[in-house]
DNA sequence: ATACGACCTCCAGCTACTGTAGGTTCAAGA
DNA sequence: TCTTGAACCTACAGTAGCTGGAGGTCGTAT
């Protein structure tokens, strides 16, 4: 039986953030001590371990409670769960993308700036006017 | 003289995220009409555009605000500005290099798995055992 | 005069945690 | 057995950067 703590620290997680997981039902409450203090045993250690390994692949608590579930259920199709994975490799693929175009933008305005004044700063010209842009970046966010 | 709700539609903002823009100070308050609606000029028009362009960027809000401090300034030297610039530059770059392992890693898990039950599903079981991966991906988020 | 859209303030909610306050439990050492 | 101190408990607030809603007011066209 583990403590909150070891179960922390063999998981690579804070204290806080596996109450919040309990909290919100992706990890289910465990049993306590007499004392009311929280054990777990390798069945949690294993659950926390996915939990936390997907997110270290970038996949939202959504998709990874629906990740979960399926895992529970090994007789089902893993369609689904394949399409959660190309979803996630798909917003990976469209993040990049959205980065690369931002890194070509900053690079210039870096390189351009050839120091001084701020009234001559290539890096706020740009800022202050997009036609000075090579690449589009309409969304926000990321 | 503009209203918020034409200040939002030239600068593709919401009108909620321009009083938000306000409230943080990252605006100054406007002029008001006799009836307490805010009332916006050209330089409103330009700082807004200057706070979009930047967020679309990827530049955040604290960055924003010490730029348009910067920009405020026509005689203090550029070189802040240049390096919140490149402090950006690296951040991005970073975060392509981290999504392109999770890339790889997520390609890899879907291209492997070959559908059937979730017990024999390759994406399941590249979660629930990181020893499966190629790369390490330490920290979380993103 | 009235209708209707755009405006107002205030507040709650989103993701995924993280931190703090104030109190209790556990385990080891004296 | 008693004491100490770390680790635990609950509950709540705060982070970034908005977004949406409720309930009420303003502006303007007819
Ligand atoms: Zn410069
Ligand atoms: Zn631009
Ligand atoms: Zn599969
Ligand atoms: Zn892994």
């Amino acid at each position: 039986m583990l403590t909150i703590g070891t179960l922390a620290k063999k998981t690579g997680t804070k204290v806080q953030t596996i109450r919040y997981y309990e909290q919100i039902g992706l990890l289910p409450e465990p049993g306590r001590s007499s004392g009311g203090q929280r054990r777990y045993g390798d069945a949690e250690l294993d659950r926390l371990s996915f939990v936390r390994h997907a997110r270290q692949l970038g996949f939202s608590l959504e998709a990874i409670r629906e990740l979960l579930d399926l895992s529970d259920h090994p007789d089902k199709s893993c369609a689904e769960a394949d399409a959660i994975a190309r979803r996630q490799l798909k917003q990976v693929e469209q993040r990049i993308a959205r980065l690369e175009a931002l890194q070509t933008e900053l690079k210039r305005m870096v390189h351009e700036c050839s120091g001084g004044h701020t009234a001559d700063c290539r890096v706020l010209e740009v800022l202050r006017d997009h036609s000075e842009c090579l690449t589009n970046h309409e969304e926000i966010g990321g």
